[in-house]
DNA sequence: ATATATTTTTAGACAAGTCTAAAAATTATA
DNA sequence: TATAATTTTTAGACTTGTCTAAAAATATAT
């Protein structure tokens, strides 16, 4: 049994793993959840005597097969509740992140299969992200990000990498949603900004908001 | 704040407040929790410090308005998550309950008041249950115990008092169903077993099944 | 290569929730 | 009403998950 704590670990580290290094650190996994870096340490300890989580002293933490399974299926369970929320119950997009940290961790294999059934088998949540199947697999992503882009290409706004509510709010405010089409128009190299264009209106985005914008097509 | 276990007592003394005295005893909440005696003197002390029980020593304990409401809404939750598993979500009704256990500690105002919403405000719960609303009130039972009735009276089933996956599978077995028109054919003196007639078949249900079977009209 | 800064681990403490065993209070019985 | 049985509480211990402060290891800079 997999505690929600060992969770909420198991997930932190899948994440960090993803976008870096094969050994995350014990810090970065302590500001990630929030705690202390001896915390971490001993968690960590935990998630090896469980084969979830290959740890060497000093030297970081890996997920084993077993761990990177089970933090899939969490963040399966995360993504698919975020669908549920903002398809059938009028949350949007800022409003979902808290209650599915609560959500993710509820334990019935027959909960989370025939919930996806019932939304369709959705294969993103509702800030773009990819919910993983049954045996912790998805597609890989496709789309890259703004900064990336030429000057005149276009593409459709799939994927926002922060789903922060501070960050989702700034994006409502400014008209901006997944699907919109999205055409690069200038990046302006003083601070690496970028005015792009939306929906017949132009826009100018910092980098920090453009380093969290994806395209597709 | 609430805790996960706090509620689970809270709920407890909510149940064995209704169907007996005004005081419950550290004994039947221990029974019922499936805990110990000293744990629940323990927590019960808790409940006192944070006004949600009344608790005098070796004298019993009882809800506080807060701790009734507090109650009360842990039951709203997990009895619109049993709707919402048995409605949407192809789940039985003797599967529901040890999900429902989870998903009733999930703290979202707005989650619960969209879910029953989405449910079209159920009243009941499949086990014919009454859903609090949110103040925590709930139209009275009017349904009646089968032992109650005189023999010849009929009555829509609409309650069954035990909700464990064993009697229902018993019921399933026996191909009764909330919403059955049942008529009360005979009470035996020797062992007050009851035959009963529902879709033109005659049963015999022993007392301790006829106990949980309540119909109304 | 050595000294300094940073990261990570260890040691020890604490809160929540639980348990067993013993003591105290209440209730039942003779 | 005195004694026995039962219930409830207390005392002390244990687990999980967390923290702070100090020690140890690793990384960085001269
Ligand atoms: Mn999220
Ligand atoms: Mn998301
Ligand atoms: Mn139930
Ligand atoms: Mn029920």
């Amino acid at each position: 049994m997999i505690t929600l704590s060992e969770e909420n670990y198991l997930k932190a580290i899948y994440h960090l793993g993803k976008q870096g290094a094969a050994a995350v650190s014990t810090n970065a996994i302590a500001e990630k959840i929030e705690s202390k870096a001896s915390s971490v340490t001993d968690m960590v300890k935990k998630l090896a005597d469980k084969n979830l989580a290959h740890y060497i002293k000093y030297q970081g933490v890996s997920l084993t097969n077993d761990g990177r399974l089970a933090a899939a299926l969490v963040v399966r369970k995360h993504r698919l509740w975020e669908v549920f929320l903002v398809e059938k119950l009028n949350f949007s997009w800022d409003e979902v992140h808290d209650v599915a940290e609560q959500l993710e961790h509820i334990k019935s294999q027959k909960l989370v299969n025939e919930l996806d059934a019932f939304l369709g088998f959705p294969t993103h949540d509702p800030h773009g992200d990819p919910i993983p199947d049954k045996d912790g697999n998805y597609a890989p992503i496709k789309s890259v990000n703004i900064l990336e882009l030429e000057i005149g290409s276009e593409g459709v706004l799939s994927l926002v990498k922060d789903s922060s509510d501070v960050f989702l709010k700034y994006l409502n405010k400014n008209n901006l949603a997944l699907g919109d089409v999205i055409k690069v128009l200038d990046f302006e190299p003083f601070d690496d900004s970028v005015t792009i264009q939306t929906k017949n209106k132009q826009i100018i985005i910092s980098k920090e908001v453009a380093k969290n914008l994806y395209l597709s097509q």
